[in-house]
DNA sequence: AGCTCATTTCGTTCCAAACCGAAACATAGG
DNA sequence: CCTATGTTTCGGTTTGGAACGAAATGAGCT
């Protein structure tokens, strides 16, 4: 059942691909624990999360891109959960604008950021998705990212549909390996309550110098340049 | 609510792509004609089947490849109902062998079509799915298949990922028209209580000859020649 | 108009499951 | 050991919704 609304909510939480402990999983659904530990043991037994105990913490965490990708593709189906409050209105902008989609960019920017390495000529399209060129390696590379040199295992990755721009963007190793690089990098910050993500002052300089124009604000944001 | 078996049953009907009466769909879901109402009001509030009055019957049918596209990849996610009868056994295994995806071929048989047009250059991988060759529109021609002419729109296709056996095959505008070619072209034969496809003779005997190779036969059947 | 049949609406029953609090269990740390 | 904390299990309550039958609605047919 997806319509629940504690699994919802405790499953929108996971979407940003972390682990979480029952008990924050229980909060961020607000219900207590005992009830909380009921619905990710029914998870659980449909394969949909796996746990990593760790100690006294039993961290829970999607199992897998396919759950990951099957929730996406729901969210791009279900009606806009009513939006009310000013502050719901921003955390959804900001959803919309960039997020995590389990480990890779989503949001306005996943999707201009793919099609940047495409027209870029750093990404083709193939079969099954994307792979990475040798140009785009490099250039990868060059913009101090790991994972992406000569010797590796050729990058593939898979396209996946943003819910929120309907548009493909790149997920898959690839996308998730890009994504844990531009973290890392300092390109992007992770919000530490959502599955949000805020571009760096560093990430939109890196933007425009690598792909020679500027990323798009979220709307409503400060328009200085 | 995608568990509830009510609901499951009436969308797994609709999964073959046709529009059902409100009273067929509750009976393929064991359920009176009231409860049937009762969920169908529920998914056309959804916006996952739409409704088109004809007379004193109303028509429902899935509201567009999106769903189908969800609702598919949902079965490869939950667990295998269990199979009890050698009938639901017999079902089952033809589901697997070939079977309507909403509109195009899947199951054994997508895959294989899907994979011998692109080992003959027929089919070509694109960004975004698949795009007929000319000679692929030339050879589809030949066969006798309806929309492939030079002179119309460019035939583009998406990918999609087969619940029975995890590899892609063709969808999208091509996969439908490739679908409805055979269809009325008597390759395939439509089972009318389910979604499951018969290959017939000529069925057979046309993909031996396009591809140079036998059809897979489904397991358990009569291993003549 | 009167009949039939498909569908929906309404009223009611009933069960599954969502929820909570208390208690049991497990692990970390003093 | 003993305590503190995170998690699950257990009992019990409550509620949402799935089901049915009866009646209302609406379209075709004669």
């Amino acid at each position: 059942m997806l319509v629940e609304p504690a699994r919802a909510a405790m499953l929108a939480r996971l979407l940003d691909g972390r682990a979480w402990t029952a008990t924050e999983l229980s909060a961020a659904a607000s219900i207590r624990p005992s009830t909380g530990s009921a619905h990710l043991s029914k998870l659980l037994a449909l394969g949909w999360v796996e746990v990593l105990p760790q100690g006294r913490h039993r961290y829970y965490r999607l199992a897998g891109q396919e759950v990951a990708a099957f929730l996406e593709s729901f969210a791009r189906l279900a009606p806009d959960p009513e939006v009310r409050t000013p502050g719901e209105r921003r955390a959804s902008e900001a959803l919309r604008h960039c997020r995590l989609c389990y480990d890779h960019l989503a949001g306005r920017v996943g999707v201009v950021w793919t099609e940047g390495l495409l027209a870029h000529g750093w990404l083709e399209a193939s079969a099954a998705g994307y792979t990475a060129t040798p140009a785009g390696r490099r250039g990868l590379v060059a913009l101090g990212l790991a994972g992406f040199d000569e010797t590796s295992e050729p990058v593939a990755g898979r396209t996946c549909m943003d819910w929120s721009e309907r548009r493909l963007h790149i997920a898959g190793p690839l996308g998730r390996d890009l994504a844990r690089g531009l973290l890392t990098l300092g390109w992007f910050q992770r919000d530490p309550r959502s599955r949000a993500l805020w571009v760096t002052p560093l990430g939109r300089e890196g933007y425009r110098r690598v792909f020679g124009r500027p990323l798009p604000e979220p709307p409503g944001s400060d328009p200085r340049g």
